[in-house]
DNA sequence: CCCTCGCCCTGCTGGC
DNA sequence: TGCCAGCAGGGCGAGG
């Protein structure tokens, strides 16, 4: 999926289309992503008025003055598609507005989720029960991460990706903030120096921010909301940049960790 | 608990 | 040109 900038971008988008108006129709082409839609989806949101969009990690979350949020997960593959001149075989929920707008949920690989999740109780749905804090929150800090990685053996790569260290960042994001922060992909999350650490956090929400500005990266097949593309992809320094040069005058390299990729540079992270 | 691995699904790219 | 292996932004469950 889109990571967190793209996630962002794509509720930004959302919301001015979305916020405040009432879900005239829901159509239902396949209800089976990742798994299936709630069996009352259609009629639980026909009717309803949107009060607000939010993100949370990496799902985007369509509050309603119903009793349930909407919260959806764009998996590898998914964007929503605003407005869209054709219909798409991939569009597997449509959502028209009762001011004439069209949202087509778009998921070719189909690794996405619609979910309806009670309001009051939302921090407690499992999948946000045991997630860590927001990068970009005020409570993730070279301390908090510190108290996160104690005691861990596990590579600082793998450790950034699970989402109950820290909550949102995917591939991309973490090669590219371990890079600027100058820590080795494979050194064991417990033994990341305070000092690498006051790096990291900075490096972490200052990718992210930089993304997020640049309207996300524009990735195969993830594009904005309203087809704009993001731009962030040409700022990658490491990511998907195998046998280019690095600034400091190394090579970047690629390697599989955890059954994924790594671009690192062996010279500048140590 | 922690760690690693493999799978879910579809589409695109690159090499032969 | 055609085919096929490899790879892709994530998350989860199984097994050690």
């Amino acid at each position: 999926m889109p990571e967190l900038p793209e996630v962002e971008t794509t509720v930004r988008g959302l919301a001015r289309v979305l916020e405040g108006q009432r879900i005239a129709a829901l159509r239902v082409n396949r209800p089976d992503l990742r798994r299936p839609f709630p069996a009352d989806l259609v009629q639980a949101m026909t009717g309803a008025t949107v009060t607000g969009l939010g993100r949370r990690a990496k799902y985007g979350l369509v509050h309603t003055d119903r009793a349930r949020t909407l919260v959806f997960h764009l998996g590898m593959s998914g964007r929503w598609r605003i407005d869209p001149e054709n219909a798409d075989r991939h569009d597997h929920l449509v959502l028209h507005t009762v001011s004439g707008h069209v949202l087509a949920l778009n998921d070719p690989r189909r690794f996405g989720s619609v979910d309806l999740v009670d309001s009051p109780t939302l921090g407690l749905w499992p999948p946000f029960a045991a997630m860590g804090p927001e990068p970009l929150g005020d409570d993730f800090t070279p301390a908090s991460l510190h108290r996160a990685l104690a005691g861990r053996s596990a590579a600082i790569k793998l450790l950034l990706l699970d989402q109950r260290i820290v909550a949102g960042l995917g591939n991309i994001y973490v090669c590219e903030a371990l890079h600027r922060a100058a820590i080795r992909p494979t050194r064991p999350g417990g033994t990341v120096s305070r000092k690498a650490l006051e790096r990291l956090v900075p490096a972490i929400k200052g990718v992210l921010a930089e993304s997020i500005a640049a309207g996300g990266s524009t990735i195969r097949d993830y594009a904005q909301p309203d087809g704009e593309l993001g731009y962030f992809a040409r700022d990658w320094r490491v990511y998907g940049r195998e046998g280019e040069s690095c600034a400091c005058g190394g090579t970047i390299e690629r390697f599989a960790q955890g059954g994924r990729s790594s671009w690192w540079c062996r010279r500048c992270q140590k």
